[in-house]
DNA sequence: CGTTTTTCCGTAAACGTTTACGAGAACACA
DNA sequence: TGTGTTCTCGTAAACGTTTACGGAAAAACG
C-alpha cells in the first residue's frame, strides 16, 4: 500500500542509500540517476514516513501549539486563535516544519498534556498562549530544556525564549485617555479572573492613566470573572451596583464585553448612550455588534508569521548561519473607534 | 537528557527485550522485575519515544483533526469546534490515543494537508469537519483506504465511514413551523455558500415545511453568504430588498446571524420587534445578544465523545473483540426559545 | 529421579529512514 | 605509466521500539 524507500530502490536496480541522497537533494549523486529517482518517486507516490525519519533525524520538523479550553460553563473559546494559528502554519510550512495542535483537557491548565508532548518528543518546540504572570508551563520547559515561544508575556523564565506580546497596558491607558477626554471620571474595568497576564497588563495600564488624570483608582469599578459571555454578563451587575455608578466600562475580551453588554440591556441601560464601552481585544464580532464596539484590533495573522520566525530563529537547528537569538517583541494595539463611546 | 529503553536496561541490568515486555504489560514477565522496570522507569523519568513505538508498530496512535479557515475575510472562524474537539480528545485519550489538530491553509479545502497526513502516516485516522455534499477529501480517503469519519453528511463515500449529524432538515422545517404558526408567510432563509451540506439540509426542510404550509417558496427570500458575520451583513439587505420583505429570516449560523441583525439594525428594523429571527446553529453569543436569539443547540462535547466512540469501532485495530462496524448517527437539535421571533 | 511443563528472560530481527565510510571508476596531471 | 583527485554509488550502522523465537531454570508430575 505504502511505498517506502526500498521500493523505490528495487524498482530503480539501485541502492537505498542513493535514494535516500537523490530525495535529500544531496550533491554526491549524478544528476541523471537523481531525475530517474524523482520521477519514480512520483510514479510511485512515494513520501517518506514520518515515523522513520524523525526516529533516524531526533527531530520531529513538526511545532505543536497548545490549545486550552478554558474553565466555565459552555466552553465556545477563542475564535482568537484561528488566524494566529493559520499565520503561524503558513510560516512554518515555508520551512518544511509541520503545525500540530494539541488539545488539553479543561482545567489541567495544559501541564499533563505538555509534558506528554514533550517526553514522547512528539515536536522539536511548542508555542504557548494564553500566558499567566508566573507560568508554571514556561517554568517546566525552561528547566527541561526544551524549545518553546510564548505568544504573551510572563514572569516566568527571565529572557531565555522568544515572546510576542501586544500593548496591553498601552492600549488600557489609551482607553481610559480617550474616555476622561470625553468627560468620563467614573471608568470601570472588568478583566478574566485567572492570572492571565494579559489582564494584569491591562489593569496596570488603566490604572497608571488614572492617577495621570488626578483620579482616585476605586476598586469597586473593577472586577474579575470567567474570560466568555457568561463571566462578563455575571459580573457587570456588580460594578454598576456601586454606590457610585460608573459612567464607562473597558473590557479585557470581546466575550465579556458581549455579556456585560447584555446585563447592561436588561438594566435598561444602552451601551453607546447611557454608559460608554470600550473593548480591549476586538474581533468582528464587536464590528457588528450593536452599537458597534470600540476596541483595539491585534493583528492576529501576522503575530502567527512573525512568531514563527522568532521560534525558528531561536533555536540551533533552524537558525540560519547567524546563529540562534532571542527575539522578544511587544506590538502597538491599534484603536478602531465605533459606535459604543 | 531523554532516557531511552537502553538506558533503563543497562540500569537494572537486565535486557531491553525485558524493560519493553514489562512496561507493556506483558505476561512473560516476573512481578518482581516488573515492578523494578516501573520504578526505574519513574525514577528515571522515562516515557517511550513516539517516533520509535510508531516505526515498529506501523501505528502512530494518533487520531488528526483537519482544521480549515474558511476563505473570506477576516477569519476567526469556528469557536464551535473547541467544545466538540474537547469531547473527542476526551474519549479518545481513555483509549490512549492522541488527537491532533492540523491546520490547513485557507482556500485549499485540506486537500494538501490531508494528503500530507496520510501520505506521510502522521495519524491512524482523520476526523473531517464541514463536510460537503460532495466532498473530495471523502473521495480521497476511501479511494486509498484511510481510516476517517465525518461530522456532517456527505453523498460521498457511501455507507463506508462513521458519520455523525445534526438534523438540521427538521431542525430547518421545525424553525419554519414555529413562525407559521406565529403568523408569518414570508419567510427568509440565509445560509453559506459553498455547497456545505448542513446549509443544503437546512434549505431542504425549509422548503419542505413551507411547501406542507401552503407557501409558495420565493427564490428571492432565500440567499447565500460566507459563514462569517461580514457574509450575513452583507446578504441579508438583498433578500430584505424583495419588493414583498419577509417578515421573519432562519439563519444558518450565528455569525451571519450577527452580521444580518447589524444590517438589520441599520435599515432601522429591530430584530424580535420588526422582523422575526431564528438561528439554527445555536451558541452563546445567540444567548447573550440583545434580542438573546432563538436557536438550536447542538450538543458539541458529546458529539465528539461520540464521534470518538464511532470511529474506534470502526477500525479493526482499535474495535474490541466484537469487530469493527460502521455507524451512522444524525441527532436531533433542540430548539431553544428566546426573545427574537 | 526422570520427564514434562511452566516461567522467565535474552537474542536478534524488524519497522523506514539517514549518513559516515569506503571503494570502484573515470579523469587529470606529471 | 604512476599518482592523485573527483564523481558516484553501495554497504552497513544507527535511531528506539516491539516481538517472534528459543533456551535455561524452575516447577510439576509420574
Amino acid at each position: 500500500m505504502a511505498s517506502s524507500i526500498h521500493d523505490l530502490a528495487r524498482h530503480l536496480n539501485i541502492s537505498i542509500g542513493t535514494v535516500s541522497r537523490a530525495l535529500n537533494g544531496r550533491a554526491d549523486v549524478n544528476a541523471d540517476t537523481r531525475q530517474r529517482v524523482l520521477d519514480a518517486a512520483a510514479k510511485l507516490n512515494y513520501s517518506p514516513n514520518q515515523s522513520g525519519r524523525s526516529l533516524r533525524r531526533g527531530a520531529t520538523h513538526s511545532i505543536a501549539f497548545m490549545l486550552q479550553p478554558h474553565p466555565g460553563d459552555q466552553q465556545y473559546g477563542e475564535p482568537f486563535f484561528i488566524p494566529f494559528l493559520t499565520g503561524l502554519q503558513a510560516k512554518l510550512a515555508e520551512s518544511g516544519l509541520d503545525l500540530i495542535v494539541v488539545m488539553g483537557a479543561p482545567g489541567d491548565y495544559q501541564q499533563e498534556r505538555l509534558r506528554r508532548v514533550v517526553e514522547t518528543r512528539r515536536a522539536d518546540a511548542v508555542v504557548l498562549a494564553w500566558t499567566r504572570r508566573e507560568d508554571e508551563r514556561i517554568d517546566y520547559l525552561t528547566r527541561v530544556g526544551f524549545p518553546f515561544a510564548t505568544l504573551g508575556r510572563s514572569r516566568s523564565g527571565g529572557k531565555s525564549y522568544p515572546s510576542l506580546d501586544l500593548d496591553f497596558e498601552k492600549a488600557g491607558a489609551e482607553a481610559v485617555d480617550r474616555l476622561v477626554a470625553r468627560g468620563h471620571r467614573r471608568i470601570a474595568a472588568i478583566r478574566p479572573s485567572l492570572n492571565l497576564n494579559f489582564g494584569y497588563l491591562f489593569l496596570a495600564g488603566y490604572r497608571k492613566a488614572l492617577r495621570r488624570h488626578g483620579i482616585e483608582v476605586d476598586p469597586g469599578l473593577i472586577a474579575d470573572g470567567f474570560i466568555n459571555e457568561a463571566g462578563g454578563y455575571g459580573v457587570t451587575p456588580q460594578v454598576m451596583r456601586s454606590k457610585d455608578p460608573p459612567t464607562a466600562i473597558i473590557f479585557n475580551n470581546d466575550a465579556m464585553a458581549l455579556g456585560g453588554c447584555k446585563a447592561l440591556a436588561e438594566m435598561g441601560i444602552k451601551p453607546g448612550h447611557d454608559i460608554a464601552v470600550i473593548v480591549i481585544v476586538d474581533t468582528p464580532l464587536c464590528r457588528y455588534f450593536s452599537p458597534a464596539l470600540t476596541g483595539f484590533r491585534p493583528p492576529l495573522e501576522p503575530m502567527g508569521r512573525r512568531l514563527a520566525e522568532m521560534l525558528l530563529a531561536s533555536i540551533p537547528a533552524f537558525a540560519g548561519p547567524e546563529g540562534a537569538r532571542i527575539i522578544r517583541e511587544v506590538w502597538p494595539l491599534e484603536l478602531i473607534a465605533r459606535d459604543s463611546d
